[in-house]
DNA sequence: TCCCACATGTAAGTGGTTACATGATTTG
DNA sequence: CAAATCATGTAACCACTTACATGTGGGA
């Protein structure tokens, strides 16, 4: 089984979903489309990790919300413990861009970094807003390890910060673009 | 063209290498194995984006070192100038464990984040040699945009900044894993 | 003596993206 | 009136990984 099996059974590990939710929920920590969410569900569902129950809807396409099964929790327990998370892989275009940076003019380069800072910008307003959620909640458990809100939540603060702290270093790096 | 592309043309636009040496040279941004990256050169050079000169040798296996030529860096430098640089994936096993973390005990739970520690740890050290080295020279014109390096020392002590920010996270997450 | 560094490649397989298909309801 | 949201899927293609193949010299 690949990692985005075991992403979809910690995402329903919490709590069932559809495909169509279980792609958002895991945008944070593992990012794929469609086209591969939903043959994966049904191979797993034959597979028995996952059950799913039909709901028929009128306005809107039928849906399938899919659950863990006691196979299922058993088979993400084995490799959480015992499968060693092999090493993060990283692409960002930007990334390249920015090696080859002197290629540009100032304009250009200010143009890219501003870019850069927008997005992130997005982003933290987006997690600050999340985690405020969380926060505003007095009993959740946010920081007790077995609620099955804490990875969630010290997902979503590690993305928070390395964030900020990239941003910090984008105004750092553009001080040095002349003008 | 594909990413990979350019990312091997940035980093010959500041000298020649063999591919053997490229992998290495990238590895700070863009991850590739050598039976994607062999290929990929062979057939840049056919596209004129690239040309190698052939050094025998005894000792070791023939090598061929690549350079990049006008059409390549005016290819390069369209990509960087032109075209959006589409949004970063990241995948990262750890961040799936995180997620299900609540399923393990936290003895468990303490020697998953020990081990991202140590590797954080490792990668840390690697880094502040590498930066210490290049702010050691001291005519090498890092925070100079025109200068070659420009682009590499942005680079490292992004990654420095963010390996940090991350072991930071991981010693401030453990402290609510019991015991 | 065994493993690592050097050095380049091919073949097969898996993982991931893009394009296509369908269609009502809600929101700007 | 157009775009986004909800909702699931297939087919074709591209990107990337794993396994295989070859061979010398130097350091632990």
């Amino acid at each position: 089984m690949n990692a985005l099996s075991y992403a979809l059974l910690s995402v329903l590990n919490r709590k069932p979903f559809t495909g169509y939710e279980l792609k958002k929920m895991m945008e944070l920590f593992w990012q794929a489309k469609y086209s591969q969410i939903y043959p994966l569900l049904t191979k797993l569902e034959q597979d028995e990790l996952l059950t799913f129950e039909l709901i028929g809807q009128t306005s809107k396409p039928d849906k399938k919300i899919y659950s863990i099964t006691e196979k299922g929790v058993a088979a993400l327990k084995e490799w959480v413990i015992h499968e060693p998370a092999s090493t993060p892989v990283m692409r960002d275009e930007f990334l390249v861009k920015l090696y080859a940076i002197g290629l540009t003019d100032p304009e250009t380069a200010r143009r890219i970094f501003n870019e850069r800072l927008a997005a992130k910008n997005t982003n933290l307003a987006r997690l600050q807003k999340e985690i405020d959620l969380m926060e505003s909640q007095p009993d959740a458990g946010l920081t007790d390890m077995t609620s099955k809100l804490f990875g969630r939540y010290l997902l979503y603060k590690r993305k928070f910060r390395l964030e900020k702290e990239e941003i910090e270093w984008v105004n750092w790096a553009m001080s040095f673009i002349p003008q």
